[in-house]
RNA sequence: GGGUCGGUGGCAGAGUGGUCAAAUGCACCUGACUGUAAAUCAGGCGUCUUCGGACUUCGGCGGUUCAAAUCCGUCCCGGCCCA
C-alpha cells in the first residue's frame, strides 16, 4: 500500500478547520503522518439511532481523507456499546436498547454513508467492525483486570457524571464502564488514532491509557469539532430541531438544510463539503445569505445523492417554496368511496395523528384544497369528474386524493 | 439493613383534597413575517364528540371521600445520610 506523504495535502486535512484538538500533541501526528509509515484510524458510532446525522458525516469524511492518503480506517459500529448507550448524553441513563433494536437501526447505516466513505476500494477499503465481537466475549475476570486501570475519582471527573451529581440524579455503575469499553476498543483495534467529537474525548482518553498500560502504544486522539452555530453556539442536534439526517430523500435533505440558521453555513460548508477553503471564502461573501445557504444544500445533497439528484431538489425547493407551485410528484391516496370527511382523510392519509389533531390543523387555517385554505373543520369531500384534489398540510405535506381502487 | 426525601404529559419541572387535561420552559404542530432562514410574534399541543360535553392520564395495586396527582395502606423504583 503506497503512503501518500504530501506535505501540503495533510495540512489541508489538519488545518481545514474540522479538528479541534489532537492529543497528546498535532506536530506528533503530522510528523508521523509525513514518514510514510502506514498508520491506522478509527472512528466508532453507537447504532442509538436508525440514521447517522450530518455530525457523523463530518468525521465520516475526515475518514475518508485518510483512507486516502493510503492508512488503513476502521468504522467502528457499536452494537455491544449501543445497547448499555453512552452517558455523554444525559438522557441515555437507562435507555438499554435490545440487540435487535441495535441491529435494526444500524442496517441502514452503510447505504447512508456509501458515497462519502469508500467500502469497495480494491487496494484500500474502509474495514467495518463491530465490538460485540470483543466486548461480549469479555471474562468477568477480564473486565476486572481492565477495570483495575481506573480509579473512581478519576471516573467521577467526567463533567456528565459530575453534573448529575450535583443534581441528584442517579449515575448507575455499568455507566463507568463505558469509557472502559470504548477505551477497550482501541486496544482490540490496535489503531494508531482514534477520531471523536470533542464531546468524546474522555471516553478517548480512557483507551489512551488502556493503550498505554496494555500495548505500550501511544494512541492519537483526533477530536473533531462539534457542528455549532457561529454566532450562537448552539450545536447542530436533535433535541433543538437543527439536526439533519442522512436517511432522508434528496428533497428533503436539501430543505433540511435551508431551515439551518446562517450561523451554520461556514461549519457545515467546512465540516461537510470538500468545497476549497479559497471557495468557502467566496461563498460566504455572496450578498444574500440564502444564496450561500442554497450552494450548500446543493453540495450536500450532491455528495450523498449525486449531481443530478441534488440539481432536481434545488428545483424542488425553489419551485415549491420560493414560489410556493404545487411540486410536479404528489403521492396519490385511494379512497374507497365517493365522499369522506376531510378530518377522516387527513388520518387516513397520515397527514395528522389524531382525529382531534387533524381537526386543530383545519381550525388553523392549515390544510388547503387545491391551494385553497379550508377552515371549515366537517368539510366533506366528494368525488366530481374524477378530478383529483391536492390536499395540503402545513408547507410541505401534499397528497391527492383519488376515489376509487387505484 | 435503618433514617429521610422523592417518582407528574416527549424532556425538564410546578402543583399537595374540588376552580387540574394539570403552571412554566424546551421540543413539536399551525399561522404571520421571511430567505421553507434563524430570531420574533399569535394560536395550538390526551382521545372522541351530535361542539353541550364525554372518556382515559400524574410509578403499580388497593382503600378513604360526594370529590384524589394531592390523604391512607401496600408493593416497585430512585436521591441523600447512616451502617
Amino acid at each position: 500500500m503506497k503512503i501518500i506523504k504530501d506535505k501540503k495535502r495533510i495540512d489541508e486535512i489538519l488545518e481545514r478547520g474540522v479538528i479541534a484538538e489532537i492529543l497528546p500533541d498535532k506536530k506528533q501526528l503530522r510528523n508521523k503522518l509525513l514518514s510514510g509509515e502506514r498508520l491506522s484510524f478509527y472512528l466508532g458510532a453507537d447504532p442509538t439511532a436508525p440514521a447517522l446525522h450530518l455530525g457523523h458525516a463530518q468525521n465520516l469524511m475526515l475518514l475518508e481523507d485518510l483512507r486516502k492518503l493510503g492508512h488503513k480506517v476502521i468504522f467502528l459500529i457499536g452494537d455491544f456499546t449501543g445497547m448499555i448507550g453512552d452517558p455523554t448524553d444525559k438522557s441515555a441513563t437507562r435507555q438499554k436498547l435490545s440487540s435487535e433494536k441495535v441491529k435494526e437501526n444500524f442496517s441502514d447505516w452503510k447505504n447512508q454513508i456509501k458515497n462519502i466513505l469508500n467500502f469497495d476500494d480494491k487496494e484500500n477499503p474502509v474495514e467495518i467492525r463491530f465490538n460485540s465481537e470483543w466486548l461480549g466475549k469479555l471474562s468477568f475476570a477480564e473486565i476486572l483486570e481492565l477495570a483495575s486501570n481506573f480509579t473512581v475519582q478519576q471516573m467521577l471527573e467526567r463533567d456528565m457524571f459530575e453534573k448529575r451529581i450535583k443534581n441528584q440524579k442517579p449515575v448507575y455503575l455499568h455507566e463507568f464502564l463505558y469509557p472502559l469499553m470504548q477505551g477497550y476498543d482501541s486496544v482490540v483495534l490496535d489503531v494508531d488514532a482514534e477520531l471523536c467529537g470533542t464531546d468524546q474525548i474522555f471516553n478517548a482518553l480512557a483507551g489512551r491509557t488502556l493503550m498505554q498500560k496494555l500495548k505500550k502504544k501511544e494512541k492519537f486522539i483526533i477530536a473533531t469539532n462539534l457542528i455549532a452555530d457561529e454566532k450562537t453556539g448552539e450545536l447542530m442536534s436533535k433535541s433543538n430541531g437543527t439536526g439533519v439526517f442522512l436517511n432522508l430523500s434528496p428533497n428533503d435533505l436539501f430543505g433540511a438544510i435551508m431551515a439551518q440558521s446562517d450561523g451554520m453555513i461556514k461549519p457545515l460548508l467546512i465540516g461537510c463539503t470538500r468545497i476549497s477553503l479559497k471557495e468557502i471564502k467566496e461563498i460566504l461573501q455572496l450578498k444574500n445569505p440564502r444564496d450561500a445557504k442554497i450552494r450548500l444544500a446543493k453540495e450536500i445533497v450532491k455528495i450523498f445523492h449525486g449531481k443530478e439528484l441534488a440539481q432536481k431538489a434545488e428545483q424542488y425547493f425553489i419551485a415549491t417554496f420560493s414560489k410556493k407551485q404545487l411540486p410536479s410528484q404528489i403521492d396519490l391516496f385511494s379512497i374507497n368511496e365517493t365522499q369522506i370527511k376531510l378530518i377522516d382523510f387527513l388520518v387516513k392519509a397520515h397527514l395528522a395523528q389524531s382525529k382531534s389533531e387533524a381537526r386543530r390543523k383545519i381550525e388553523q387555517g392549515g390544510v388547503k384544497i387545491n391551494q385553497k385554505k379550508v377552515t371549515q373543520f366537517d368539510f366533506i369531500l366528494t368525488q366530481k369528474n374524477n378530478q383529483k384534489d391536492v390536499i395540503q398540510v402545513g408547507k410541505k405535506n401534499f397528497k391527492k386524493i383519488f376515489f376509487g381502487k387505484n
